[in-house]
DNA sequence: AATGAATGAGCCTTCATTCAT
DNA sequence: GATGAATGAAGGCTCATTCAT
């Protein structure tokens, strides 16, 4: 086990990657400094130039490297098949997700960089959303699709998805606001496990739904213009 | 007189107060430099320090004069008194998040400024919580618990209003991901309409299924346990 | 006298650029430190980005503030109206040039600039030429056309205007190999005024030789195909 | 073996050298790296020190190799033996001088670094002198002597013959500037051939006006007290 | 003979802050 | 109440150089 840690983390650049994440996480970009991340690994300050060009080869090698890590080790189905009904490839993905933000047990500094991505997108962050998000996304609209009978590229589907990660995300994002509603709790397997369960019920209940009110159709006019809208894109809205 | 400037944003502490809103929402408390808000406000760069003390002073001073006005222009149950159904409440509480978050037509810097106080908290935020969140968050878990048919104060009720919360809030912090899966869609008053339907048809369904499956009772040993851990907080967890 | 300097000398400003012009001079503005400039002016550092922006703008403050100075002090006619004969007019021309360049009494650090800008130029070396050499050198072309009794314009105008500043600058620009073939030779007015005598006697020589051998036309067809090459440009030539 | 490979430019050392000094010509010493120059040379950034002991010891290595060929390869007197009338030997010294200089046949970058050690002499600048220009200004002096008709270590003979160099000069060092005031002209062979029968024609004139002149002795008193200092040094003037 | 990795000194710049006026 | 000038700390980056192999 130290010996696995032990290959992962020798050399000047797997030093630096590990550290740099762990600081990027906490301080964000602007606010981690080379000095600190070079000091922590053990390493001179030159070795980020000489290893990555600048503070921000540092940052995209920390993230490019990690989070196909993170989804090798849990992968979004879980392992199923496409053959499991619907409903159970919802449950195990939402757990899934879930997991791989707020387990403590695994380096969970990834989800907070995304997060702050999210607020502040940088240049990785298209890349991010190519390989790592967009693809979960689609899979996660099938699933729902499935489930409310519509098509996947319905405006449907698509909001209904949002509705699943949001619900999701919320943990992860809206964490101070959790840690001070309710003061004290952590995010220990069982709470994750709790967390996944609520959110599946809630999730399905909403879908079922959805299913008997007959999707997009039977929402009215307001659906069908809302629906025009959401797929042109008119360009307006909020700076 | 007084009254009257700042009122009309003339002087110099009102104007640095509105700049630095934008810049702060803009860039980050970190990235916004002193220098180029008082640039932009047309006032010496000493300003702020004979003010506000120092630039944390001066975000202080952006955020507690702002998220007044924001709850005031719009209050969460839109008006809507008690004793109108639980369902129409939360309807409305639904749609006027969305509209405060998404809304172009309102200074929306303040929505801004508080995601990233999400992913990482300063000082003015635990004022936030206390003033801003948690008085919504209460009314919220009383509409939702009325539907349950739960106390506002079961781990249900809270979970569930987590989850109402949730949907609304990806639309804000996830932003930048919508705007690369579905390109081009802005945010006007009717696009927040329609966001505002589905997420409460969404949650209406899943809170009544609840209500059926009986709450927290129902979900057996597991729930039990969940239900002492959420209110007890083991401190466990990552850092 | 000491009030007079202590007039230009006070204020960061002035202090840097005097400190910088000779830091610039000596050590070339690569090698010139912003650290070893507010060091030597007594100033903190950060001043130079507050006076000047950066490093170059205040290169660019030193040239600029100065050679207009070194114009007013010296001008090149020395005071001798066009009515004077173009010989005299040759002689002041060049006596004040060397003055100028060679005279230790007088900051010569302009001067060294110059040379260094010839062989490696940067931004400010067009602006030089602009306003301080362009002029100059066209005055001296007037003066020489006059003497051979050519058009200021001619080939043979430019390049005895050339020769003739080629003489003084050798002193200037070679100053290392004189004072190795000749040790121990300073430039005191003595010396410069020598110099000045020497060169105006070998050039006048010169130009008149070439006023009767008829300029441009006599020197055969080599010197037509040469002029028709000197204006036109036909960009070929080494890099 | 060696000799081939010295020969051919193989070997980290020979093609280190001969990056190194077009690295030296363009970019000057201070401005020049070790690391462009040894990946433009394909090899390891440590060759330098391994080969070289350190950056300066590449510089004295590149210069000291070169100016030798560059003599053997032009040398001044063209070939001319001591019985030609001394107005030929000057036209073909003069000639050759600006070939050397100017002519973009031949690697022109020692030209180069040697103008840019007139500005900033190096510890290599000594030898330079001694070897390579010491000698030929020796010769110079030695024919301009003939043509005027004094001893060839008389302060009129320096001078005759700093003239002659300097308007040779002027084309190398104020390239800047000649292609600024005549843009566009390039120094091709046509060009080169132009410019030295200009020299020639304008420094023998000069040179012959001396000579009838009486060389030193005419010049009176001013003209003993110039010599006097010359040969002495006072030691007086600007550091 | 040659290499890739690593080092430490030092550079320019930027920033929030404070000082006299 | 307000200003322009000045400060010091710190940051990212570059460079020549050296260390093991």
């Amino acid at each position: 086990m130290a010996d696995r840690e032990a290959e992962h983390l020798v050399g000047t650049r797997a030093r630096l990657v590990e550290v740099a994440g762990e600081e990027f996480a906490r301080r964000g970009f602007a606010d981690a400094t080379v000095r600190a991340i070079c000091e922590r690994a053990g390493v001179n300050i030159a070795a980020v130039n000489y290893h990555f060009g600048d503070k921000a080869g540092l940052y995209r090698a920390c993230v490019q490297s990690k989070y196909e890590k993170s989804l090798a080790h849990r992968p979004p189905e879980g392992g199923l098949g496409p053959e499991r009904p619907a409903e159970e490839r919802l449950g195990v993905f939402i757990a899934t997700m879930l997991e791989r933000m707020l387990d403590s047990s695994e380096p969970a500094w990834l989800a907070r960089i995304m997060a702050r991505e999210m607020v502040q997108p940088t240049e990785v962050f298209d890349e991010m959303c190519d390989h790592f998000i967009r693809p979960q996304f689609a899979m996660l609209r099938g699933i729902v699709a499935e489930i409310i009978g519509a098509e996947a590229e319905s405006v449907t589907a698509y909001r209904a998805a949002y509705s699943v990660v949001g619900q999701c995300l919320f943990y992860k994002h809206c964490r101070a606001v959790v840690e001070r509603i309710t003061p004290g709790q952590g995010y220990d397997l069982a709470a994750v496990a709790g967390i996944a369960e609520h959110v599946t019920r809630m999730s399905l209940a909403g879908l079922r739904a959805m299913r008997e009110a007959g999707a997009d159709g039977a929402a009215g006019d307001a659906w069908a213009a809302d629906k025009a809208r959401f797929f042109s894109g008119d360009g307006r809205g909020m700076s």
